[in-house]
DNA sequence: CACCAGGCAAGTA
DNA sequence: TACTTGCATGGT
């Protein structure tokens, strides 16, 4: 089902890297201290703004509480900590389950994953309850440092505004044609993502369907 | 006031 | 399989 990756065929999605980077340089993703406030920052931010994600983990740290078995040892504290991230119930179920996993099975060390496949890895997030595909592949790529394109909704957007993809794609299918159609970097791919996300948060709004002043100015096509 | 934000899970038909 | 809804706060 993969098609031969010739050059011609990334083309596309490589110049629309060379576009982003060109207009807005990098972007020095994931923002976070430690791979642990990245997983933290992941979960956090699931479809929030990462203004009160980002203030929920300034908690968190403040509080002295950023540390895996700590947080878990803590866990009854999580709600009243993340509260302004939203959905706060939810997510303290949600971060409580990864790090019941994190702590059991890696002692709460990046270093416990080294050995491991992408996939399996892969795989061990998405049985967890609150982890879906994006926020795995958020913690694979900024806090594991694996080659995975991280696919999300502006990505989704931007990519289907100027008909370089069908909207209706799932994550997989969206995922495994940008990879495709890219030279197989994970420094590329998490500079890419971390563009799409700033070019989206100011070019490519859902209310702004022309993006008159997008970077990307003449790829500009009509949807399809 | 309405709408959106770096998703995910569960329910319905 | 393909929609729809609940989860929740804070900014514009």
């Amino acid at each position: 089902m993969a098609r031969p990756n010739t050059n011609s065929s990334y083309t596309t999605f490589l110049k629309v890297y060379t576009k982003l980077f060109r207009a807005f340089g990098p972007q020095h993703w994931w923002p976070g201290d430690t791979p642990f406030e990245i997983m933290v920052g992941a979960i956090l931010t699931q479809n929030t703004n990462w203004r009160n994600a980002s203030a929920a983990i300034g908690r968190i740290k403040k509080t002295g509480l950023m540390d895996p078995a700590r947080l878990l040892a803590q866990h009854h504290r999580i709600p009243g900590l993340i509260r302004t991230s939203g959905f706060y119930r939810a997510k303290s179920r949600y971060l409580r389950a990864f790090l019941r996993y994190y702590v059991a099975n890696y002692r709460g060390k990046v270093t416990g994953f080294s050995g491991k496949s992408t996939d399996t890895i892969r795989n061990e997030l998405l049985s967890i309850h609150g982890i879906g595909p994006e926020t795995a592949d958020s913690i694979l790529l900024y806090a594991l440092a694996r080659r995975v394109f991280v696919v999300d909704a502006y990505t989704r957007r931007i990519f289907a505004r100027h008909g370089f993809i069908n909207e209706k794609m799932n994550y997989a299918g969206l995922q495994e044609t940008i990879e495709q159609e890219l030279p197989k970097s994970t420094k590329l791919y998490g500079e890419y993502h971390a563009l799409l996300v700033r070019a989206g948060k100011e070019f490519c709004r859902k209310n702004e369907p022309l993006c008159s002043n997008c970077p990307l100015g003449t790829m500009l096509r009509p949807a399809r």
